[in-house]
DNA sequence: TTGTACGCGTTATCAT
DNA sequence: ATGATAACGCGTACAA
């Protein structure tokens, strides 16, 4: 595809060229009010016909940074990440910065060697989302110490006090639970991730706290924990608690993939949805109003967070004085949408 | 999260520390068969001591290159382009490299203007699947005389002998349609992309060759075409086609969203899958087994393609002389994954 | 309004 | 086995 030709032009053979000097040339690219019309005119014609591009590692070395904000996220390929990607990129093309990319796949080593490649390729900030086994945060507290500030999204640390997005989880899983309660649904199931993380954690305490406002008993054995709450693990939780003396007639699972696992075991054992299994997900997902019947689910502004979360993050690299800075923890509220699964 | 700190300790730090020079600080961290081993053990220890961390910025600008790859897509949050990202940043992260991303948002100005910032970026390599409405290429004509080689994927250039991950798109598309005709059905719609796209073309041909080799006559009412293939326009396209005097018996949908978009439609008006309609879709996204009933799709091997055009990316690179190389066109076949919506 | 000179941190070349 | 020096290209303090 056309003529490779290594040589670019720097702003030196603009210079020679035009017979002022280097520094000239570089004020009068950035329009430096110094410059002379003429000389700028001049200097930017030239630069158009030679096809001169700056060349960023210079000037990123030079002004020690990066313009690039870096994104660390357990998988890209799951519906509620990928589009917090979409929002967070679309944000920051339009704020001039690039966006690097890595994935945990939720395993804690692999996030604590990337958050370092990231600090070390000298990002300006960090958004992450936590992988799912991470409990010993420290590696984040070396890349602020090293001057990488960081913002949460979604998976926050627990007990955390600085710059976050995330929703309500608590209100999520209380308003979940409260919503099957009040179709009269009993031996509510939840399907849970790892109560280590903060998210599934506030999730879960939402969940017993509105079974025990309403006088129902928390059931151990209707409470079900998976790894990565996929299809197949939401399958193999509802086939599991099917066979207990008395089974669920609701589950709250807290993602919707594993939600659907379950509905799709469940119809496939001839039990009817919502009658006999109620079933409420979590974000929304597209998948929702492809499954029969449709799946009631939790909002969750995959996009808004991202373009919050950037937002954060453009205004903590902004700030002259990074240490003075009050942290923000954006809260975001979720309601159920409701569908025929419940 | 921690004291930020941001004096970070260069080679020149370790060096004076340890009555060395620099140049034998820098060797001795890259192992240098040169340098002592005492020395060597020494460096090594203090830079771990002293948490040194180098310098990407000032290591990108000496060796002309930021060991970064560009990835340019229409969208991050599609399944299939998803997974696809996925594929390379796993290969990248292997291989040592970061993945810088852009969307085109599928427009073709946003195309141009994101391939300059990734060039200006000093990516190596620069991955791209084509927004829906290119049809100049000429921009990337220009990273490749800038030094940056393009490696294309999935949707690639017309008439392209170039470096390129796709696959067998006529084939797929005459595959698709004649699994339809096997199954007795004679008149079968088309949901097409814009045919200005190879990839859609391909699949256009296929179509037509299946049906001319069947003895079926082309209906030009029964080729729909799409701007995004979205589950909306699914639905817009089908509800079109059953006014028809002869409504289709088949439709053969380039991607799934818009097959999933038709059969809820079909459903919504009583008809049956995939006895009055039946469907195959593409791409073969997670949602194909979410849908009642399970939609057929031909095998799109997201991931793999991803890991593909890594490695195709990294020969570029590698390559010394860039000029010699013979272009790779990677292929790959794809097959019917059946399912009960035909 | 423009030019000179230096530094950002690393690495490669050449010398010792 | 190690050191001195230059260079990558840009941006800016200081000088003129």
């Amino acid at each position: 595809m056309g003529q490779k030709n290594n040589k670019r032009v720097t702003i030196y053979d603009l210079a020679k060229e035009l017979n002022v000097s280097p520094s000239t040339v570089s004020r009068a690219l950035k329009d430096h009010t110094s410059i002379g019309q003429e000389t700028t005119k001049a200097v930017k014609a030239l630069a158009k016909q030679r096809g001169y591009r700056p060349n960023v590692l210079a000037s990123n070395l030079r002004n020690q940074h990066s313009n690039t904000i870096g994104v660390l996220v357990p998988w890209v390929n799951r519906p509620f990440i990928s589009t917090l990607i979409s929002g967070i990129e679309e944000s920051a093309q339009r704020a001039g910065y690039n966006v690097l990319i890595a994935q945990t796949q939720d395993s804690y080593e692999t996030e604590v060697t990337n958050t370092k490649a990231l600090v070390d390729s000298r990002v300006q900030a960090l958004i992450v989302s936590l992988a799912m086994e991470t409990t010993d945060y420290s590696h984040f507290n070396d890349a602020v110490r090293q001057g990488t500030p960081v913002v949460f999204v979604d998976r926050v640390p627990m007990n955390y006090r600085g710059n976050q997005v995330m929703i309500d989880n608590y209100q999520t899983g209380y308003d979940a639970t409260q919503y099957l309660i009040d179709r009269g649904r009993k031996r509510i199931a939840l399907f849970s991730g790892s109560l280590k993380q903060k998210i599934y954690r506030d999730r879960y305490d939402g969940y017993v706290a509105a079974l025990r406002n309403n006088g129902i008993p928390i059931d151990e054995s209707l409470i079900g924990n998976s790894h990565r709450l996929s299809i197949e693990e939401g399958t193999a939780l509802i086939a599991g608690m099917l066979k207990l003396s008395v089974p669920p007639d609701a589950v709250f699972s807290t993602n919707d993939s594993a939600a659907i696992g379950a509905m799709k075991y469940v119809k496939s054992v001839g039990k009817r949805i919502p009658e006999d299994v109620a079933f409420i997900g979590m974000n929304d997902d597209p998948m929702c109003t492809i499954i029969t019947p449709n799946l009631t689910s939790m909002s969750h502004p995959a996009a808004e967070m991202g373009r919050l979360a950037l937002r954060q993050a453009l205004e903590i690299i902004t700030q002259p004085d990074a240490e003075t800075n009050t942290a923000i923890t954006v809260r975001l509220n979720t309601k159920v949408v409701p569908r025929a699964s419940s």
